[in-house]
DNA sequence: GTCCAGGGAATCA
DNA sequence: TGATTCCATGGA
């Protein structure tokens, strides 16, 4: 068990962070802090709020190596996001809003094999149920980790490699409640067991046309996919823009303003979002993601 | 009962 | 190339 407390002077929030939809694996504790599985570390968070802007974060897990230098990697705190979202906020009065909402916002580096799994799950499918389905499978599959905090022990699960999903069958996925996605999630397994394709060598490559077009080689992986795999998994693509039916309707509803907006092309989108945000089209996507979500669920 | 969800693949024009 | 259709599941 290591603890780490780290002063930081800039917008952090741990509701932005995990609730924003790039990860599947972080719940919020009774006290509010929250804890979450990556790699074969569990960790637990909490913030205290300074002042404006000045956060005291409380990092406490059983990790493999030092947790400083752990954290530091998986949520991104190397990265000035104070430039970035200046950046952003001039470009119009829309995106100016989007990154006041969102602003403790960090885009975490995840594992890869993971983000290629839960991103085939999350097909058609809702957020709620894509953590369900990823838990479940972890529970089964993965290695059972301890931790304890303040005497209350909880067990938590990693994420299974493709190794020890070697013998897990279709049915299995389906039982898990994975759906149609069964046979993509079984296929990808073997793909990778098989070594066509090669994870290690995807995280060298440099060309990001490259990676994706890997990416596109697994089985329920399309564009969509393939894009969050990039912008969310340590890849760390922040210039690519995946486009699901949230960003399609709020980029519709602040730039395009289309009556339909089913007649809206993807192409139109991407254009749209790579001319306005350059490279920085992930980030400011993940901020309008995340805002126009919020919002609807508020109006529920 | 109907609609919808961080879409992809197969099929057809 | 581009448009349609089907694919499980659970909550609203």
């Amino acid at each position: 068990m290591q603890q780490y407390t780290l002063i930081i002077e800039d917008f952090f929030c741990l509701k932005d962070i995990f609730e924003c939809g790039q990860c599947f694996r972080w719940n919020e504790n009774e006290d509010g802090s929250y804890t979450g599985v990556f790699g074969k570390n569990v960790i637990n968070v909490k913030e205290e709020i300074i002042e404006e802007g000045k956060v005291k974060v409380i990092f406490q897990g059983l990790v493999e190596g030092k947790l400083e230098e752990i954290v530091k990697e998986y949520f991104d705190l190397k990265r000035d996001y104070r430039e970035i979202r200046e950046t952003l906020k001039k470009i119009d009065t829309s995106m100016k809003v989007g990154v006041e909402y969102g602003k403790g916002i960090r885009i975490l580096n995840q594992e890869l094999w993971e983000m290629i799994v839960s991103f085939i799950i999350s097909a058609n499918n809702n957020i709620p149920r894509i953590k369900g389905i990823i838990e479940r499978i972890c529970e089964e599959y993965g290695d059972k980790l301890i931790l304890e905090l303040e005497g209350d022990k909880k067990v938590y699960y990693t994420f299974p490699t493709p190794e020890q999903l070697k013998e897990v069958k279709i049915e299995d996925y389906r039982r898990l409640g994975a759906g149609f996605r069964d046979i993509r999630i079984w296929e990808t397994v073997h793909i990778i067991l098989e070594g066509k394709v090669n994870l290690e060598e995807l995280k060298q490559e440099k060309d990001t046309q490259i990676v994706r077009e890997k990416l596109l080689t697994l089985s329920g992986v399309g564009p969509k996919v393939a894009d969050c795999i990039l912008l969310f998994s340590e890849l760390k693509r922040l210039e690519v823009f995946p486009i699901d039916v949230w960003v399609r309707r709020v980029m519709n509803e602040l730039y395009i303003k289309e009556q339909k907006e089913d007649k809206v092309s993807k192409k139109q989108i991407e254009e749209l979002a790579k001319s306005k945000f350059g490279n920085l089209a992930g980030i400011a996507q993940q901020y309008l993601f995340y805002w126009e979500r919020e919002k609807k669920k508020k109006a529920n």
